[in-house]
RNA sequence: GGUCUCGUGGCCGAGUGGCUAGGCGCCGGUCUGCAAAACCGUUGACAGCGGUUCGAAUCCGCUCGAGACCUCCA
């Protein structure tokens, strides 16, 4: 196993060699979605991100055991006062059953990534059934004497955390600043400090969501089911967190506290964020209302989209920027990417019918290589992509008989496309199969027989016309070297 | 206001001191009854000003602009 790769940490703000603290196992966790809506393109964007990083890690060797969790409580609405659960609050809006509305929402958000062909990770756990674990950590935190009780409620005590730890190491922030830049809220009397954060909190009774603990009926934390469960499933040290970079203030600071406070052990070796997703400059999200849903872009039903893209086209969109760059939404953009990918993938089928000669005129073996460089130097799939642009190159003018190819390189060169473009960049080519079109296939056959005689008479108007008319029905017909081919639109 | 990040050709997006990023578009060509598609090739940039250096998109300073976080908000 080679062990090259390069990972950014943010801790430490740098790149810094892989080593798993037990090789060739490597841990993994990433927060998941909070199921309470439809995923939206920010949220293809950590799922994609990881993935890759999951998929390029089992690919080098390691065993990787991949956590994405699932919240189904905790997290609270932030334009309720009054504390309310998410999940609880779109389940009595509705009438549903809170774990109704979760189900609901998970199930789609599995339909959305299947579709995107981000794999499944090893463990999906649900905070909802992890809250055993959640209360056991609240109850470490308080025998360490790092969390205090006020009315039922558990909260973290950072400043008294600070004067042993370092609240801040991971965002780069003080304790000071935060103390002079925290916004004091109304109801917050509970707390000792502003910015002290809650580990378990005393349920309204309105709160449907809620659970007996040795402090009150209530619900847990929302910095807390990440820690508990990464505990649960990884161990109190592990190698990789991830998530957006929009979680490392306070959520990820806070998990950190929470674990060195229960465990006095540092739990992550290396913390991977990715960058938002920006439309019109802005982050996409679900408090800003200026986010598309996956299905609309699916389905090309929204008013910000121009057409439909395709799974893979989004997918091939997101991996075409490093994760760690703002990536900013356009219809241009993903046109772009819907072309590249083509190409890409028909370089692909081009390759698996090419003929070898005796010799070759490209290096694949010095293009491998540059792929593994890119890979290993923090997992970039933009210079990656850019060297398979070279290798589809490579194919066209082979195939076009200006180069050549020996046996040994084409057969280097299939595995270098298999490797990257299907297994580690989970690019498939996702054409209707067709099975279920028999008849239209036929019908179409006899059409373009009519079409091909007619042109074989040099009868244009009559070709034409078939043309134009399948066209209005949304069905075109381009001449190839080998013969009329059709596609629905 | 505080902390941090960023500003690359028509669009997207790599690159952190000298060596072609790449994709889309444009333009030229091949192919073709025409069209489309496909393929090949070419063009084109480093926000502004100043500094360091033999040499800067890349390092430093300032100016302008954008974004993220600072809330029990993915």
């Amino acid at each position: 196993m080679e062990n090259n790769l390069f990972v950014y940490n943010t801790l430490s703000r740098k790149k810094e060699l892989f080593e798993p603290l037990n090789p060739p196992l490597v841990g993994m966790y990433v927060c998941g979605p909070t199921v309470y809506g439809d995923a939206h393109l920010g949220h293809a964007r950590p799922a994609i991100t990881f993935d890759l990083v999951f998929r390029y890690l089992q690919h080098l060797g390691y065993k990787v055991r991949y956590i994405r969790n699932i919240t189904d409580v905790g997290h609270l609405e932030n334009d309720a006062d009054e504390g309310e659960d998410k999940i609880a609050k779109k389940a009595r809006l509705e009438q549903l059953e809170p774990m109704e509305v979760a189900q609901y929402f998970s199930d789609r958000y599995h339909d959305n990534m299947d579709a995107l062909n981000v794999k499944h990770p090893s463990i999906e756990p649900r905070a909802s059934g992890h809250i055993i674990e959640q209360m056991e950590l609240v109850q470490k935190i308080l025998d360490a004497g790092y969390a205090y009780e006020a009315n039922g409620s558990v909260y973290f005590d950072v400043e008294k955390y600070n004067k042993t730890y370092h609240y801040g190491k991971l965002s780069g922030r003080v304790l000071e600043d935060l103390m002079a830049n925290t916004r004091e809220l109304e109801g917050q009397d509970e707390k000792r400090n502003s910015f002290d954060f809650a580990l378990w909190k005393k349920a309204q009774p309105e709160h449907i969501m809620r659970w007996h603990s040795p402090w009150s009926e209530g619900f847990p934390g929302w910095h807390l089911e990440c820690s508990a469960m990464s505990a649960r499933y990884l161990g109190e040290r592990f190698d990789i967190h991830g998530g957006g970079m929009d979680l490392l203030f306070p959520h990820h600071e806070s998990e950190i506290a929470q674990s060195q406070a229960a465990n006095g052990i540092e739990p992550v070796k290396y913390w991977l964020h990715n960058n938002m997703i920006t439309i019109n400059g802005q982050k996409m999200g679900k408090s800003l209302g200026n986010f598309i849903k996956l299905d609309e872009f699916f389905k090309g039903s929204n008013a910000s989209l121009t057409q439909a893209y395709s799974p893979m086209t989004i997918r091939f969109f997101i991996l075409q920027a490093h994760y760690r760059s703002p990536l900013d939404f356009s219809n241009e953009a993903l046109q772009a990417a819907e072309k590249g990918l083509k190409r890409l993938l028909q370089g692909m089928e081009t390759l698996q019918k090419l003929q070898p000669s005796a010799t070759s005129t490209s290096d694949i073996s010095q293009l491998q290589s540059k792929c593994y460089e890119a890979m290993n130097d923090d997992f970039n799939s933009p210079i990656l992509i850019a060297n398979l642009f070279e290798g589809v190159r490579i194919i066209n003018s082979v195939n076009d008989k200006k180069e050549s190819i020996t046996a040994e390189d084409l057969a280097l060169l299939k595995k270098l496309f298999a490797d990257f473009v299907t297994d580690i960049l989970g690019l498939i080519n996702e054409t209707s199969s067709g099975e279920q079109n028999k008849l239209i296939d036929e019908l179409m056959d006899v059409i373009l027989l009519l079409r091909q005689n007619a042109r074989a008479n040099k009868d244009f108007g009559t070709s034409d016309k078939i043309r134009d008319e399948l066209a209005k029905i949304s069905i075109s017909v381009k001449d190839t070297k080998e013969g009329a081919v059709w596609n629905m639109e």
